[in-house]
DNA sequence: TACCAATAGTTAGTGTGACAAATATATGCA
DNA sequence: TGCATATATTTGTCACACTAACTATTGGTA
């Protein structure tokens, strides 16, 4: 393979995500969803795990802090979620997810994973693995980090 | 499948995206290249194609726009591209890399190709061409436009 | 106790992405 | 010719990504 190919590759990759995100995001719109894409990630893991840090929650969805917070900041001021000061770490909060939120979140989900499932078709479930076999590896190539 | 894995899919897409161009833009840095990933982008199709339109270029690197608007923009202010207007049509411009445009794409090319390089490791030819065939499965089923 | 490094979160700045609306010009057709 | 429509580009707004710098707090240690 040439060099050439490795930078067509990027290109695709790069291509393929922004469609992807950009077909949900159009979805939510007409829906009226009243969420962004990335503010829906968020809500939901923060209703699969209960008084997560900003720090740990960034974590789990693999976004930058600074970008934490501003989500978290929009999510607020929709009163989908909350700040607790940590009871023992002032630094730190806990999240909570409203009862707004927590209604948002199951009035939601079934819809969104209908629209998730519009850009799989003409995939079987063995392209899947290789999929995320793929994408796996280009993310460890690439993460200076230690991954499990 | 479980619907829940579709979701599982695209937040790997976005996030193994996310990471190559990351990764791509700190070297980027390092090497001190003065330009980002997209630019470089715009500046590599240029010197492959000379007398574009905005819009003709916009639809080779797949952005709308608005957001090329903005990238010219910047490589103008780099003296790296010219805006040329086009002798028949006053509505449009026509897109000249300059001396120092052309280059720094010849300075970039072959760095920017190592850099591509890494995220490829461990990766076999056929594991490109399944990658390539997903990705633009995914594409197609999400892009409303006609595919040729 | 007093310092110091590490940590949690925020702010600021730049670039990009999507979308809508505005402007200017071009083109087709009655 | 004259108007409606289409096209090329720009502008504005909001959201997100990444970096760097900053505040406040914590915890270890001399």
């Amino acid at each position: 393979m040439t060099q050439e190919l490795f930078a067509r590759y990027s290109f695709l990759l790069d291509r393929t995500a922004r469609k992807v995100k950009q077909y949900a995001q159009q979805q939510f719109k007409t829906g009226e969803f009243d969420v962004t894409v990335d503010q829906w990630l968020v809500l939901k893991n923060l209703a699969e795990n209960e008084l997560l840090s900003q720090t740990e929650l960034a974590n789990l969805v693999f976004k930058d802090n600074p970008t934490l917070t501003r989500i978290i900041d929009l999510l607020c001021k929709k009163s989908y979620v909350e700040r607790i000061p940590h009871p023992q770490d002032r630094r730190s909060f806990q999240l909570h997810l409203t009862e707004a939120g927590l209604t948002k979140v199951n009035e939601l989900r079934p819809k969104i994973l209908e629209i998730r499932e519009k850009a799989w078709e003409n995939l079987t479930a063995s392209d899947f693995e290789e999929f995320k076999r793929i994408l796996n590896t280009i993310y460890k190539n690439l993460d200076g980090q230690a991954i499990e």
